[in-house]
DNA sequence: TCCGAAAAACTAACAGTGTTAGTATATTGT
DNA sequence: ACAATATACTAACACTGTTAGTTTTTCGGA
């Protein structure tokens, strides 16, 4: 019965760990208490009940997206930019594809916290934008495009559906995001005129 | 013990309904027994396990969405086509997306049948395609193109990810199909050239 | 028509999930 | 040093899918 000291942080960043290292599918928090070297019920000092660790999990996944995505737009601009983002997007869904499939996964709807935090992933695609000459409503309009292009791709990719063809995956989202360029200049053309 | 007189195909039928009903994360075999009026372990008699009932429930799902986008795409060729199977996929989404996550949630990486059947979904796409001067390869891409921007933003729609701003939803989705009908005729250019 | 076989229902149980209540012990602040 | 608080525990509950073993119904062939 000696104390674990556990924090609230700390079981958190366990859940991830354990997440990325097993999977979210097979996570659950016997399996989290036993790594903590503590029963199950105990991670309720901590944690109020596994929504609130998962919506907990969900911030970080979140705030790790956006760095990633913030680190590749630096000191670029325009196609370039959208090229880097949308590269570093695609890695990042590869590289660590539980934790991108937990920001997938996140209850939205029933937490608003979470859907304001959800906004941070649109940010570096704002600034990005900003680049071009365009109307907030343009702007808006192309932000949800690419992030539907972005997420389309990655999802369909880890769902395996991509994979029984010898066709290049990584030139097929080229092309895709060759066509959100052409959007967002011809978007621009239309203001311009 | 009066027999109840279900089918294999009964069984799955109910569960279809069940889903629609009261939506795939609700969904239980004791729920869909208790509708049946039998004890959960009867169902066994019928089906395998969950799994199975889950990728038969698959196959229909995905039959359904072929069919849908296929009455779109009638009598429809290139733009015109490309526009109106799109349409229809978003529909489809909306109007059943308990069904639409089925598909989206199906186990394709450990069932090889599945996968096949998935390749249903395609082949809409690609008769729209037939109409373009286009390689095999450019087919392809762009076929995982076309099927990106659809899931994509069905799925972030479905998130609640587009919620909060009065932004026209179908506006964006038509913006990205539009960078779509550019990508194909862009390519075919490209061949012609 | 009867009887054995097969099909389909049942009950009971198991291992797993998240979660709560109540209890004991360790730590902390006065 | 003692009271208060925090943290761990055990035991239980209501779920989940699933299996084994049992009883009943149904059906096909002699």
């Amino acid at each position: 019965m000696a104390r674990q000291g556990l924090t609230r942080a700390g079981v958190v960043r366990a859940a991830i760990e354990l997440i990325e290292s097993e999977g979210l599918q097979r996570f659950s928090l016997r399996e989290l208490a036993n790594r903590l070297h503590v029963r199950a019920a105990s991670l309720y000092n901590h944690i109020k009940n596994m929504d609130e660790l998962y919506t907990e999990i969900g911030y970080y996944a979140i705030s790790e997206l956006k760095r990633a995505q913030l680190d590749a737009i630096a000191g670029k601009e325009r196609a370039q930019a959208i090229e880097a983002l949308a590269e570093a997007y695609h890695r990042f869904g590869r590289e660590r594809p539980e934790i991108y499939q937990v920001i997938m996964s996140l209850p939205m709807i029933k937490n608003d916290a979470l859907l304001t935090a959800a906004g941070d992933i649109v940010e570096p695609i704002m600034t990005v934008l900003d680049g071009y000459t365009l109307t907030e409503l343009q702007k808006m309009h192309l932000q949800r495009v690419l992030r539907s292009i972005m997420h389309g791709f990655l999802s369909q990719e880890a769902a395996g559906c991509f994979r029984h063809f010898p066709v290049e995956v990584s030139q097929s989202y080229r092309m895709a995001v060759q066509g959100f360029v052409w959007l967002a200049e011809n978007s621009e053309k239309e203001v311009e005129a």
